[in-house]
DNA sequence: GTCTATACCACGATAGAC
DNA sequence: GTCTATCGTGGTATAGAC
């Protein structure tokens, strides 16, 4: 269980949501620690306490949002046997996470983790790349997918639907972006599959 | 003529070039006005002559950044008269552009402008958006590409080439993007043209 | 136009009581 | 575990000489 969906709420949770909640409103430098501890309502020194400092906050933050998409996506494509089905749930995830919890999506695919985070992510961010990469290629061997570098297949299946999820938080798109699931997937699709 | 391709590097210039540099290599926050002043080789005092502060040097980069861009695209819209030949254009000089002056992609596409900025941006970041938006409706009515969500269509058509590039810019993809031009361009056309 | 010196303050982080 | 009070630094911006 990790601190975004923990209805319970310690203390150090409470911190991790305020943080969370403050970055994706005002950006990392420009939300203070002292904001993180009036918005948690805590004491500053409570924040030192569970923190050695800000950075090691986004750490935390990024740890456990990271750890709950890779534990999806693994699940998904554990419960589909093509990548046409793997590569439709991944979508219609992230697309659907956007709307209930763009704090997530937002962190993930567009904070710059290198700048906030100068002193090494604990989890490897190219994790993600990884598992997708994996799912692709073993689409690849099948036959569903035709042969093509690996980095424009996947980008192709997966850079449709991370553009939208940009433009949304931008506000350029203003309706949910569940509306495109079905047509973006199968546009991504047109792209990549076998003839 | 724009700062960063002028070669002359007048003074005003020069802290152009300087602060676009180290807001790439370091990051917008983690770039002091001192560290711009050093990069120069100027004074402090002559920053704040030229930029009343550190967010107007921001803005002033990244107007002349988009202008460029807008110009570019606007231009290969004009010589182009089919949205297949205007999209594959514009892929190619966003992939070229990224191995040529990769400060500029970064900048435009990935930068959080609203945090970096947040007293409004001189021209509306929406601009190329619209544009896009307008040659790509036009190759909807002509019958080149098929009829689609709009965001939808931009986007799979673009999509995939900016994740391209958000993932060399992060490290995760080692060649030159110029390697996949063809590539990346076949697969988003299969993905939006008429059947 | 260009420089040096410095004012000012916000913020990250710590000390230490309870 | 939790708090209040405070320190020190780094960074933005200005003053004012040349």
């Amino acid at each position: 269980m990790n601190f975004y969906d923990n209805p319970k709420q310690n203390r150090r949770e409470k911190i991790l949501h305020a943080a969370l909640k403050l970055f994706f409103k005002k950006g990392y430098f420009n939300t203070s620690v002292h904001d993180i501890r009036a918005e948690a309502d805590v004491s500053i020194g409570l924040v030192y306490r569970y923190f050695k400092n800000k950075e090691k906050i986004a750490q935390v933050v990024y740890a456990e949002l990271l750890q709950g998409m890779i534990d999806t996506i693994e699940q998904i494509i554990a419960d589909n046997d093509s990548a046409h089905d793997s590569c439709r749930a991944i979508i219609a995830y992230f697309l659907e996470k956007t709307e209930t919890f763009p704090e997530m999506t937002d962190f993930l695919f567009f904070v710059r983790h290198n700048e906030i985070m100068p002193n090494g992510t604990p989890i490897c961010a190219t994790k993600v790349p990884q598992i997708i990469r994996a799912m692709v290629s073993k689409g690849m061997e099948t036959g569903e997918i035709r042969p093509m570098h690996m980095a424009v297949a996947t980008t192709s299946i997966f850079g449709p639907t991370i553009r939208l999820i940009q433009q949304r938080l931008h506000g350029i798109i203003q309706v949910p972006l569940t509306t495109f699931t079905d047509e973006v997937w199968a546009a991504a699709w047109r792209a990549v599959k076998a003839q």
